[in-house]
DNA sequence: CTTGAGCCTGTATCAGCTACAGACACTAGG
DNA sequence: CCTAGTGTCTGTAGCTGATACAGGCTCAAG
C-alpha cells in the first residue's frame, strides 16, 4: 500500500546524470566550483537532488554549449538567483559573449583560408617539397 | 679589435625569446615536451642556442598560430625532421587538421546564430523578463 | 552470505601554457 | 672589493573544464 501523502522520490547522482546526459563526475566537479548547489543529503550521505537541481544542471549544460565558460555561467546565475536579474544585464554579458565568438570564427575564418590554399597547392605527391612545409618555415 | 675568426654570438634563452615573440617560458615549455631540441650549454649552464634554434621556434609558433595542436606539430616536426617527408604525407596532416577547424567553424556559427537572434529579441530593459534566460531555461 | 553495483572522497591526468620561489651568475657603479 | 640589480637555472604550482581512478562504504538481489 502507497502512503497517502505525496512521497518525494529522490533523484541520485547517477538518474541525474542519466537526466541531462551530464557526465557523473562531472556533476560533482560543477558542485565543487560553486555552480551546482550543495545538495542536501541522505542518512548514509547520499546526494539528494530533485527536480530544481535538474533545471539548474540543463541551464549550465545549454549555457556550455553555447559556449559560455564556467565563469559567465557564474555570472549568469548569480543574476538569476539573485531574482532581480534584469533583460538589461543578461542582454550585456550575452552580448559580450557573442563578441568573443565572433572574434574566435574571424581567427578560424583566416586559418582556414590559409590552410585551404596551401594545402591546394599541394602535389601530394611522393617528393620532399610542400607548399604546406614552405608556409611553416618562411621568414615572412 | 675584433678577432680575426668568426665568433659566433650565443642566444641565450631571453634573446631568442625577444626575436621570436615566444614566451620565455614556453620556450624551456617546448624543451620540455620535445619539441625544441636541448641546445648546448655554456660553462654555467645557460643555454646556448643559435639561428637554427630560431628557425624551429618560428616554425612551431606558425603551426600554433595555425591552429595545430603540439601533438600534430611534433608529427610534422617528425616528418621534417626524418628528411624524409614527403608532400603526400605533409598534406594528409593539413587536411585532418583543416577538417577540425572547419568542424569548429560550424559549431561556432550555429552558436553565434543562436546568440544574435535571441540577443536581438532582447528589450534591454530594467525588466526581469530576458529571451536569453528564457533560451538557457526553456525545457525544449 | 556473497556478489555486484552504486555512492562517497580525494587526487591524478590532459592541453598549453604561465608564473613564481629560491639558488646561482654576471655586470655596473661606487 | 662590495653591493645592488638583473638574468638564468631548476622544479613546481596554477589556470580551464572536465574526466578518471583508487579505496572505502552501502545496498539490493539471489
Amino acid at each position: 500500500m502507497k502512503t497517502h501523502h505525496k512521497t518525494v522520490k529522490i533523484i541520485r547522482r547517477s538518474d541525474l546524470s542519466r537526466m541531462t546526459g551530464c557526465n557523473l563526475e562531472t556533476i560533482r566537479y560543477y558542485e565543487n566550483i560553486g555552480v551546482m548547489p550543495e545538495p542536501p543529503r541522505t542518512s548514509k550521505n547520499y546526494r539528494a537532488y530533485d527536480e530544481s537541481h535538474v533545471g539548474r544542471l540543463r541551464f549550465i549544460m545549454r549555457s556550455r554549449e553555447l559556449g559560455f565558460t564556467l565563469e559567465e555561467v557564474r555570472d549568469l546565475l548569480a543574476l538569476v538567483d539573485g531574482g532581480a536579474q534584469t533583460c538589461g544585464e543578461v542582454q550585456a554579458l550575452a552580448i559580450t559573449h557573442l563578441t568573443s565568438v565572433r572574434a574566435k570564427i574571424a581567427d578560424l575564418r583566416r586559418i582556414e583560408h590559409v590552410l585551404s590554399s596551401t594545402v591546394a597547392q599541394c602535389t601530394g605527391d611522393d617528393v620532399p617539397e610542400c607548399p604546406v612545409i614552405d608556409a611553416l618555415t618562411e621568414v615572412a
